[in-house]
DNA sequence: CCGCTTAGTCGAAGCGTTTCGACGAGCCCG
DNA sequence: CGGGCTCGTCGAAACGCTTCGACTAAGCGG
């Protein structure tokens, strides 16, 4: 393994005109950074991470601290992952990835104190996440994907859940339906302040509203058993719900199942829209989902340029930005039958309209 | 941030003595040893890595590589790395996770030759993975989760597909069924040369000829359209069919949305066996899918204690070992219809059993 | 009682970089 | 033509740790 020193022999330098050409911090001429890169060439050099990294306190390592529990990562995380990996290997640092969940403080905090990470991303961040507190208190630069509830004097890059929501009832409402039902995350996920799922809740319920509807919500496991069991629910509720829109991607397969179970059919007795899913998890199911399908890896690019900021520049001013998610209508939506005998009258506060102009709306409003 | 000189100071002992305490090499007093580590404690020192590093010529992190292609991780994945985490955490060893595929040689070579990792576990190994030999030339000490074409000199542990497939061939002849059809990754895969994909197709020839059956395989695309259209192939191929072991955990449910749609029911008219599935994506599908499931986090962990023998004790014996996945039957498989009306005589080669006989057998083998 | 081993500790020399201060050379401006 | 620049380079001092050799004080067998 060569050395600075072996290079600075063969090129006839001294080791730190050697560090210049590399770090670029002091102007060299062009015909000694000639030599010096031939002698790098015939040698073979490469820089020992560790000796840099001690030398200038900086490990050029950045950290994507994400939670792995046992259902592992949708294809919209990875997207976020392999974003943010691009980003930071055309920055030259290697972004490492560390199963830290919310758990694991000790071990977060030996990694951040033994300073190794120049900056950590945190992904599957909860409302009142512990992390923030151990890597501010060490004073490590981060980035959050996802948001807690307090953001001040933090940078996140987040999904807009309360423009997705909004533009997937719009969907569902310019189709005609006026009986929603939205199937999130469990009570748990709920209690346990996740924040997706209380954000689109309450979106939803502002959008509901804003369309003069009423809101009703089901909170389902992470499951195909609680996707069925919130089915069961929601038809005991809204016996005339003519659309869902899912948020939780385990629950919609078990959904989707019991109404096939119970004989409706999607989309022309029920519609379902799934939330936050990518093309390919939506094209699992039949028919395809109509889906909000995430910003995939510019999240994770945009992320990690922001943290950047951070670490190079000491002086990173504080970025915000929330990205929506696009409506991709496949083959789980559609008009709600025009003769809606199943109407038990459990609340329907609104005449649905016309389907014709419902059908002329929602083909304008379509996009891929 | 203190320093082991502030904790020497404090203690009133040289640094050595300090390093001594923290890495057990040479004996310490008692008494020594408890003023040193009171020192730490109200310092709250904690050691740099960069400098330990540097000094010991040893990084203790260790890299799980793994290509993120934009289908993500599956949970049988995501149970590898977090035992494998697990195990790395307990030996005071990092592990990061970098998305690295076949294609980044370069990033790799780099990662490598700048000492910064002290060992390497390899994820989706082909069967030609250039990945290795970049490993080796650096000298970098590695363990395989999957298996190269040739072996010699490598440590690997893997699944143990050929038991694997031979287990689920042999709960669906047990059940009854002599005409079943093999649904591998795509043709585009197999010519790649992914391992699991190959071995399971001999695997599976040399199940059904064991078993004096026609062994009939058909590649299918990772999606549900592939599934489909192999659904479709495999009809066409073998009308008879009564049942289907798929390897693609994709096409697996556009199949089952296929067989939907033909009207043919899961598993009275046709059964369905997944391979290497966790109980999870299994309980998705509608009926649940009898599944071959995959040993999870012990594959992650043996790999890294594995790969710790390479690196501690620079004499470590390859270590080479298969496990098998465990049949987990749920709702998609069962004996064959007793008449089998649709036999269209496109090459039944063996009677089939009576049913009475076949489900008592199929019974006795059951495991959880 | 002597020389040997062993336990326990210290000081100092690295490990391979970055970075700071210094210095000579050339240049511009007055 | 001299003082002050900037440019390009060097040597040496960190950076915070590990590890080697050496040294002291016991302990022990003969």
């Amino acid at each position: 393994m060569a050395t600075m020193q072996d290079v600075a022999r063969l090129a006839r330098v001294s080791v730190s005109t050697v560090s210049y050409v590399l770090t670029g911090t002091r102007p060299i001429s062009q015909a000694t950074r000639d030599k010096v890169l031939a002698a790098m060439a015939a040698l073979d050099y490469q820089p020992n991470a560790m000796a840099r990294g001690l030398a200038s306190r900086r490990s050029r390592i950045l950290g994507l601290l994400l939670p792995m529990d046992e259902r592992g990562l949708g294809a919209t995380e990875t997207a976020f992952v392999t974003g943010a990996a691009a980003a930071a290997g055309a920055a030259g640092y290697h972004l490492v990835l560390s199963p830290i969940g919310v758990g694991d403080l000790d071990e977060l905090r030996r990694l951040a104190s033994q300073r190794m990470l120049d900056g950590a991303l945190l992904m599957e961040v909860q409302l009142h996440d512990p992390r923030v507190d151990v890597l501010r208190e060490v004073g490590v630069p981060l980035v959050l994907i996802g948001r807690t509830a307090d953001t001040t004097g933090l940078s996140y890059v987040d999904i807009d859940f309360e423009q997705t929501v909004q533009d997937a009832v719009a969907h569902l409402v310019d189709l005609g339906h006026r009986r929603i039902v939205y199937v999130n995350h469990s009570a748990d996920t709920l209690a346990e302040g996740y924040g997706p799922a209380l954000r689109t809740q309450d979106a939803f319920t502002a959008a509901m509203t804003g369309h003069g509807l009423e809101p009703l919500m089901i909170p389902a496991e992470d499951s195909a058993a609680g996707g069925r069991a919130a089915l069961e629910t929601a038809l005991r509720q809204a016996p005339d719900l003519t659309a869902i829109l899912a948020m939780n991607e385990n629950a919609v397969f078990g959904l989707l199942g019991e109404l096939a179970t119970r004989g409706r059919s999607v989309p022309d007795d029920v519609s379902v829209v799934s939330m936050v899913t990518s093309p390919q998890v939506a094209e699992l199911a039949t028919p395809a989902l109509t889906a909000m399908s995430s910003p995939g890896s510019a999240v994770g690019r945009i992320a990690i340029e922001t943290l950047l900021r951070h670490v190079d520049g000491g002086r990173g001013e504080i970025h915000q930005q929330l990205l929506p998610c696009a409506l991709e209508v496949r083959g789980s939506s559609a008009p709600p039958r025009t003769a809606d005998t199943s109407d038990t009258g459990a609340g329907g506060d609104q005449p649905a309209p016309g389907n014709e102009a419902a059908r002329r709306r929602a083909a304008t409003r379509r996009r891929a």
